[in-house]
DNA sequence: GTCTATAAATAGATAGAC
DNA sequence: GTCTATCTATTTATAGAC
């Protein structure tokens, strides 16, 4: 077991873990750029400034910007699932929905969450055509549907609306720019404004 | 009156109309253009190409690419505020907030709504030394504020949150990308997208 | 695999003729 | 005022040495 032709096939184990490390260190740079700024304003440079290394070297590991930002979509997308498979299965539906809600918008809050390409993004051609990310959408498209429809059917949740709706608002509500206007004012703790913007979502502006 | 001497004076003034009438057409194609990708994937060439005109042309009116959409959003807003002055003043203050966020949404849904700029855009810093937008944007704040206290104190919009969160949640559902999304999927009409969506701001995804 | 240096394309902005 | 032609800076992406 411990023989010195383990020790040789371990080694390029090693290395690809290495390379998995930087892959990381490049995709969290990205994530946090994209949210920051957006596709559009992101640069390669300074994504390669910020991890530490040289541009030629990003396009070693990713093949394009597209594919840098794809990677940290998909990353996320993967982030979301972990959370989804957190939540304990017996808690009702509409439980559910709402800490996701909050679970998302605590992730923008903490500046991890990539904001949405615009219509006629490259971005958008290119994650249209990436699998990894088109399957992460699925999947959770899929678990957050399950509960929207036992929720509707359990009356939690307004029957008035189709359940694409409420799917399209809690993607939405991920990127909401509310979150970010009232923590600019500097005036309130990430707390009220999750506590606020989960409410206003679920319980609407109006009074009940 | 009709002295020879008034002819002269009117000749700089039609000279004049032509040039606002130019103008207003590039501020028409710089806002549809800022509907549709948003601030930093417009480009100038665009712009000068959908106008018809020179580049070098467009540059006789505006000085930069941020004064340009500068010049977009503040004819939103005077837009916005003449959508104001037409409400009924006897109408709700619930019913006005209504209505508002009605007309912000088809706005958007017609295309002519520019995208919010990114956190740290040359375009936001532009805009928050651009004394026109910034008096629209008063001058629209404090009508929907006053609105909203009414509301509250009516008793019908929730009192559970302060009135800012209930202005940015207005100000953040002008842009939302819901609408652009159902509107994707091609099975609704812009009047059951207007519904559903208005409909989850002010009463929420709960039932009621 | 990482680097420096550079290519190739595109962007915002301007010069100068008419 | 509008045009063509051009400048300058920036950006994505690559070549080639180590």
């Amino acid at each position: 077991m411990a023989s010195p032709v383990e020790s040789h096939t371990a080694k390029p184990s090693f290395r690809r873990q290495m390379q998995q490390a930087r892959e990381d260190a490049i995709v969290t740079a990205v994530n946090r750029l994209l949210a920051e700024k957006g596709f559009e304003a992101m640069t390669v440079d300074e994504v390669a400034a910020e991890v530490g290394i040289a541009k030629a070297s990003l396009y070693r590991h990713f093949p394009s910007k597209e594919d840098l930002a794809a990677a940290a979509m998909v990353r996320v997308m993967q982030r979301a699932l972990a959370f989804l498979d957190s939540i304990d299965p017996g808690t009702r539906p509409l439980e559910c929905l709402t800490q996701v809600a909050r679970w998302t918008m605590s992730v923008q809050l903490a500046g991890e969450m990539p904001s949405l390409p615009s219509e006629n993004s490259t971005l958008r051609a290119a994650l249209a055509v990436n699998t990894a990310y088109l399957d992460g959408l699925v999947a959770v498209s899929e678990r957050l549907g399950a509960w929207i429809e036992a929720a509707q059917q359990q009356g939690d949740l307004s029957a008035d609306v189709p359940p694409i709706v409420v799917l399209y608002t809690l993607y939405a509500r991920a990127c909401d720019p509310v979150l970010g206007f009232l923590k600019g004012t500097g005036q309130f703790t990430d707390e009220q404004i999750l506590d606020w913007v989960v409410r206003t979502c679920f319980s609407g502006l109006q009074s009940r």
